[in-house]
DNA sequence: CAATATCGTTCACGACTCGAATGATTGAGA
DNA sequence: TCTCAATCATTCGAGTCGTGAACGATATTG
């Protein structure tokens, strides 16, 4: 019959490797404190899809009560202000401050840095052709595509 | 300055699109009561990697404690049998049965079909390209490569 | 034979995330 | 204007997942 094996599927291998990677990144961000969702909410800020609490709850496919502790820390951290909205006095505003721009530079920058691992000894066309594909299977999954 | 955007990085993008992959995967998983590490230990045993609850944790980068509970569910499902090793008592000997046979394909049987949607509309070489990268780097990154 | 190491197991704990309950604010309709 | 329902942020309790520290059984070394 068939005789695919599970680990050279595309769903367990994104998968686990995945994993890894995010372990990696991690490690990288424990200098700062951050962990990898600090960092992601820190790049919606910058990117400007979504400046309400709730609304960056739905980017980033997660309950509202969590962003409420990353923007906590990340306020704590002076990366963040929050602001309540004066349209709508319910709303908290988080704005990137000076601090976290530069916060999620440094962290942008690991991220490269651990890219360059990855793809050490990769020829660069294989590398575009992986970014490439990686993007437009990021956007048919709904996330930040860029 | 360098203004590489954190979500077009490598890094970030198999870090979020691999969350998403797994759960995906999860959820298909979940009719048969497993998780992918379930899943994960199956396809070691499979391929004959390891058989030694000990190793098996070793390949997995997981705790050996964990291992036991998994293959508690396992055992319980009647997919693997535990067996002391007759040359050293203290290993436990994990072997996959028929049931487990056949669970491990309906599971990467429905890999593979996340596989087709995940690829869906993507030309065949860029598939192949896809495959050909992700293997050589989980390769690198210690993961088993086929 | 004694001392030490190894393997599997149990158990208590920490990390992470969610969902329900709460309070403040808004908007709609009588 | 005055309710009443809806919305947003927040707190808090609970569930899941994985780890690491004991512990018992077995093996190995001197």
């Amino acid at each position: 019959m068939n005789d695919v094996k599970l680990t050279s599927t595309l769903a367990f291998r994104l998968g686990t490797l995945g994993a890894v990677v995010t372990e990696r990144f991690s490690a990288r961000l424990a200098a700062d404190g951050l962990k990898p969702k600090h960092v992601g909410l820190l790049a919606i800020l910058e990117a400007g899809t979504a400046t309400s609490q709730l609304d960056i709850a739905k980017l980033m496919n997660v309950a509202p009560s969590l962003v409420v502790s990353l923007a906590d820390r990340l306020e704590e951290l002076g990366a963040v202000r929050r602001e309540r909205d004066p349209a709508d006095r319910r709303r908290q505003t988080l704005a990137l401050t000076a601090e976290g721009r530069e916060l999620l530079a440094a962290c942008t920058a690991a991220a490269a840095e651990l890219d360059a691992e990855l793809t050490d000894g990769l020829k660069p066309e294989e590398v575009k052709a992986l970014r490439g594909v990686l993007g437009t299977m990021a956007e048919r999954s709904g996330l930040p595509a860029d």
